[in-house]
DNA sequence: TTGCGCCAAATAATCGATTTTTACTTGACC
DNA sequence: GGTCAAGTAAAAATCGATTATTTGGCGCAA
């Protein structure tokens, strides 16, 4: 009993971390996981983070290759769009089923969620992106489809907003994108949201959606330029 | 490389193997898994059975509890009738997107699935579910979906059904249920998929998973009474 | 010079044993 | 008679080391 953590497994504690470095963006998509990094790292036993690293290929953050180790998940373009076209599907379908089924609760967590999102800052004053924010981004997505009535939707959907949640730090360079106004489309989303109106909620949250990836698949191709040239 | 497969690695046999047994229903819903007997019956070592049993964690079709080890996914009722309602949910939308963009390809491959399930028995001569049954209508399932054009989204849906497949041997005693005619259902839903008759097939897809989920609960309530009585 | 195959270092996979935690039993105390 | 607690047995988690596989480099031959 060391850490400040007494109640979990140490590999439970490896995964968290990790996870989280994952989401980031200070672990790079595509880069090769140094599991004797981790051992050192963290202190601990390579069983150990064998078994973290090995959860998080399950949840599709690492792609593990028998014999060949793992490496962050690495989306091609192609994949990137299959993942947004999945992810417009459910999480619309979810938010549908919560405008019909949310009760008044769902509506206060839904604006409580959105003021907190709204007044916290997307960037830090050294100009990176703010943790707070990212996870109160986090948790009004969520809120907003925690009325749909089953864990399990909104399980699906949580685990694919996190696998796009890997190129988060490449949306960094995107944040100044002054053809966007990211707090504008929450405002959006949320009153209609809370308006009831079914149709609109969802349109403005596909748009959401799909203006990240818009930029993200932008982004790319300008990456891949630059490298060509 | 004693055994006749050479080319996966243990902790992948060993995860197939399981998995399987899961999906038969061989290792029954809530019972708890030694791993000590995993370690003798394949002949290797606590770390790979570990490993495996971890993913199957992550597959959703075993319970982990930290210190406690692992068991099979036991769904209460209420759990159950929560993954019914979001397969319904993902099934029919990724039925209706194969409808709407499916190839030529696609419907021969319905047909052809279709075929294939509606020749295999059920049952073999004695009594018990053949597993080439489960294998073609595990296939038959999948190929409707597959033309939705999202590998995710039908990934989402595959994963699922196998949560629900766990409870497969209890069906059993159902697959002389008198008040279905499962080859019909399979029979309208392939017509009416290749037909493009999406509110159609949408709705005979809905019926047939909501059908067997409700005889499950069925089954399971008089087990209930009879464990009580 | 180029291509093929062999050797060595690095890394992944697996193993067997140790440590830690939980579950059960037994016995004393209230 | 029932409850609680200490002790014991079982099982899970972790570790350190061993074995197998891949990768990259080197030499040899065409």
């Amino acid at each position: 009993m060391t850490g400040p953590s007494a109640k979990t497994t140490r590999a439970q504690e490896v995964y968290d971390q990790i996870r989280d470095r994952l989401l980031t963006g200070e672990l790079e998509p595509g880069s090769r996981l140094k599991l004797n990094d981790f051992v050192e790292g963290y202190g601990v036993s390579l069983s150990v983070v064998r078994e973290a690293v090995t959860r998080l290929a399950g949840d599709g953050l690492v792609q593990a290759s028998p014999q060949r180790g793992f490496a962050v998940m690495s989306l091609t373009i192609e994949q990137l769009l299959d993942l947004t076209r999945a992810r417009v599907l459910i999480e619309t379908m979810a938010l549908a089923e919560s405008i019909k089924l949310g009760t008044v609760a769902w509506e206060a967590a839904v604006i409580a969620s959105h003021h907190e999102l709204a007044n916290t800052p997307m960037l830090t004053p050294d100009g990176v992106i703010n943790a707070d924010f990212t996870h109160a981004h986090r948790a009004f997505h969520d809120t907003l489809l925690s009325g749909c009535g089953s864990s399990r939707l909104q399980g699906v959907a949580t685990e694919l907003r996190a696998c796009s949640e890997l190129y988060q730090s490449w949306s960094q360079q995107l944040a100044h994108d002054d053809t966007r106004d990211i707090a504008c489309e929450h405002r959006t989303i949320s009153e209609l949201t809370v308006a009831r109106d079914e149709d609109g909620a969802v349109a403005a949250l596909r748009d959401h959606i799909e203006r990240t990836t818009a930029a993200l698949v932008r982004y790319a191709e300008e990456a891949a330029e630059s490298a060509t040239a």
